[in-house]
DNA sequence: GTGAAAGCGCTAACAC
DNA sequence: GTGTTAGCGCTTTCAC
């Protein structure tokens, strides 16, 4: 491992001179300089950030936190993240909390440890004291960390009222959101607000099914098809684009045709999505202004730890219209 | 930051015993452990990895080097390796090259400045050269580094051959092969090896169709119209799942029944399309098996930089039968 | 069984 | 414009 006193031996200065021409800090002679360079280079030298960091320097990491990228809403998400962030010097650690609180916990100790400058955070399965406690810059993508994590996310509620008007607008009558489970204080229960408020104001009943999030495809598809048969419902509003394909594919196997017998709204609009099935309606969340505000808000909490923001964060949902409703 | 010498005072002993006590080591009386315990509790105390690492220990961080973890495949292998690697006490530095030859030069430069122990890398859009020069341990996947670079894959070649003998057994006579661009070198390459060979064992001729991995999907779309129409193939095979998917949905534009009129077979069988397209027939990679063979060539090479290992790891490849081919 | 002191690679006063 | 010195938080000889 070649180090700075290496350099500077080879270019016969200090370690302090190799130290600033290294930081561009400092009064130095372009002979020095080019002495150094010239020194750095030969020797393929490559400064420890570890000690670097050591004098209280930022570390330049960053704790991602998110269920799994083997989804693709996060994955396309912490695509985004990475990239914003490596373009500002950052580097991301990647935590997959797998909706496993022990995992969460040792992940958030391991941050610390890590001396990482902040923590962006999109899941949660642990109380509000363990993440304050942390002490370090968070911003929240939709969960409810604490008071003091600001939160981002789409506007949910106003994404579940447009998924409910499409819906109604196209002549649907018996409308069923469904859901992962609904936590009382969560913004994505704002969805099911949205769908809730727009129906009634429409004088229909609001029809809520739950399967949580994390339920395997297959259970999921054959708890779909039996709320497909109990329910018969003309219209779904699904909260999650790969929820709406399942469906889809049940109502099928039903020989309910779409749009005809059934409706079918999803939720999320990635690129996938839209790149591999455009023909479904669904609610597009901003995701490259989620991760480029996630990042705005987080660096600046990290510049200053105390710098004043807003607890919520709202970044508009546009529907895309797809075959799927009439 | 609470540090070691403050759990020393508090604990009224030395630096030296905290250290001791974190580590379980040399001989302490357990009533100096207990009291120091007591203190890191009362103190939530989380030793520095930083400072840690300085003395030359490992930094338990591994370097993670896919085009995009937006791409299901990649999120998939990611998000496995995160979790193997989590739970051997490692944590993952995330890189995205993007295919971006720039990007992938500042990563190896950054990976070394933070002491990585090791790298997996599914990435290369650099010289053999500069992989050399970085002497860290390296696992590649699917792509050819350098020499020295151990390689881990699916078997490509029985691969192609499965998928392509497929084809032929459902009646196909006029097989296209849809992939990226071959490099001449490269591990995947052999899909089209094993392509080509099955089909001329057979007496038919191979057409092949280039079209670069990251070209966008509309205008990948466009290609593949174009294919479909100057070719007029009765078989595809699409070496990669997402291409096939894309296929199908041109050739239903075209008019073309699946599979009386043309059969398709994919590749890669990642978990997303097997829940979400079980229709597609496809020739599924071991992602897990993949994960966990990288991961623990990696750690050897960590342990010992010089172990002896194999120049190319094949993991095996399973057909899965779905309603695209008969 | 425990502590003092040196040092990991680097930066930052403070000198000159 | 450049060097000397001390120190970041921790581990590790070497003592006792």
């Amino acid at each position: 491992m070649v180090k700075l006193t290496d350099v500077a031996k080879l270019a016969g200065v200090s370690a302090t001179t190799v130290s600033r021409v290294i930081n561009n800090y400092g009064s130095l002679s372009q002979h020095t300089k080019d002495k150094v360079f010239a020194a750095m280079q030969e020797l393929n030298y490559q400064p420890n950030s570890l000690a670097r960091s050591l004098q209280g320097k930022e570390t330049k990491l960053i704790g991602v936190i998110f269920p799994s990228v083997s989804n693709p809403f996060f994955g396309e998400l912490v695509s985004l993240l990475e990239s914003h962030l490596f373009a500002k010097g950052y580097k991301v650690i990647l935590c997959n909390s797998a909706e496993n609180k022990e995992k969460e916990r040792a992940y958030l100790q391991m941050l610390i440890a890590n001396q990482v400058d902040g923590i962006i955070a999109g899941a949660h399965n642990l109380g509000i004291a363990e993440y304050e406690r942390v002490g370090l810059p968070i911003i929240s993508f939709d969960r409810a960390l604490s008071n003091t994590i600001p939160i981002v996310s789409s506007d949910n509620y106003t994404g579940g009222a447009l998924a409910t008007e499409a819906l109604l607008k196209a002549g649907a009558k018996k409308i069923v959101i469904l859901s992962g489970i609904n936590q009382p204080n969560s913004p994505t229960t704002e969805r099911l607000n949205g769908y809730a408020d727009t129906l009634k104001a429409a004088d229909l009943q609001p029809i809520t099914a739950e399967i949580d999030f994390h339920t395997a495809a297959n259970i999921k598809a054959l708890k779909i098809h039996q709320l497909l048969v109990d329910q018969k419902p003309d219209g779904v509003f699904c909260t999650d684009d790969l929820s709406a394909l399942l469906l889809i594919n049940e109502a099928q196997k039903l020989g309910l045709a779409i749009p005809t017998d059934l409706q079918v709204v999803g939720y999320d609009g990635t690129k996938l999505i839209q790149d591999y099935h455009p023909e479904l309606t669904t609610i597009m969340q901003p995701i490259d202004d989620i991760a480029t505000l996630l990042i705005d808000l987080l660096l600046q909490r990290i510049k200053d730890h105390h710098v004043a923001l807003q607890p919520r964060y709202q970044l508009p949902v546009k529907l895309i219209n797809g075959q799927t409703t009439r």
